[in-house]
DNA sequence: AGATTATATCTTGATATCAAGGTATGTGTG
DNA sequence: CACACATACCTTGATATCAAGATATAATCT
């Protein structure tokens, strides 16, 4: 009986009426990923980062040599509007950690590129972020991990589409 | 081959040091979430609401009679701060469909009830919210929402406590 | 080529949130 | 009973986000 099924059992017992079940699963989610984004953040923290410019730089660091995207690409990859991209690229830049260099294919535009600092920074901090993530998923076993990943992997699949 | 296996084959290739397994799993999570909630807020939209008043009323009605809980209730149920909790409660104040009450029982603080009006509008935005829901998990069947509802909890159980 | 439409990014203004601290009331201890 | 400590809520200040609109450049169409 967790915090989910009291919220479930309150509902069956002032409206019969409605069927709950789909709330009990989205509520999970949403649970959970509070408790999850709450956790990471302070690993986060200990590189001087948040959700924000992690995000940011480990996009342009996975993405491989020469770490440059432009804010569009970086929207896409991170589900944040233009304004947003903007001011996070503004931080990371005054933060040294990135750099924007104009794109020589297309005048509109900008690539944001890894600076060495910033490199080295997300190098070492998606380390320690992984090894938080380890933690977090550690009350399931890797069978079970895997059976919540093609059920997420599904549900996703229905949302997302549109 | 989705975006999170897309996200999880670049670390691989830049990073195959490390176990992006769990990140697979969280970002998935994290994901749906933000997806979810995009599509529950135009249902919300429609009854004048947001995220944060809907929970709030929703909290209060399914409570039961009298309708009424501290404001500190609220937080517990809703994870948000004071702050955040004193801000809803005068947005919903102002908008009549909450009324800040003396506790009888504690000269420190109040009671929030929902207004006649605050009751009626919550008892019909539910509905449409647990339709809006419904359709949401109509990706998997109910057997697979009931796998992913239990694999949610105990991973839920494994981090939240703390 | 000129006009139109589309795209890329930034700007602006409004809002929700949090963390930290303030004030008033309650609770407990010697 | 006086004093310390705890609790409940609010205030303040900073920040991240979004939606809508502005501006500059590119692409397309006649």
């Amino acid at each position: 009986m967790d915090h989910v099924d009291h919220i479930l059992k309150q509902w069956r017992q002032e409206r019969p009426d409605l069927d709950v079940d789909p709330m009990g699963t989205i509520g999970r989610v949403k649970r959970l990923n509070h408790a999850l984004m709450r956790a990471m953040e302070k690993t986060w923290a200990k590189y001087g980062l948040t959700d924000a410019s992690f995000d940011v730089l480990a996009t342009l660091r996975r993405e491989g040599a020469p770490y440059a995207l432009s804010p569009s690409d970086l929207m896409a990859s991170t589900m944040v509007t233009s304004g947003t991209m903007t001011h996070r690229i503004n931080l990371l830049e005054k933060a040294g950690l990135i750099e924007r260099v104009k794109n020589p294919e297309d005048g509109r535009g900008f690539l944001i590129s890894l600076s060495q600092r910033g490199f080295d920074l997300i190098d070492e901090a998606v380390a320690a972020h992984v090894e938080t993530q380890a933690q977090l998923v550690s009350g399931l076993t890797d069978e079970q991990r895997q059976q919540l990943d093609a059920l997420l992997r599904q549900f996703l699949a229905g949302v997302e589409q549109e």
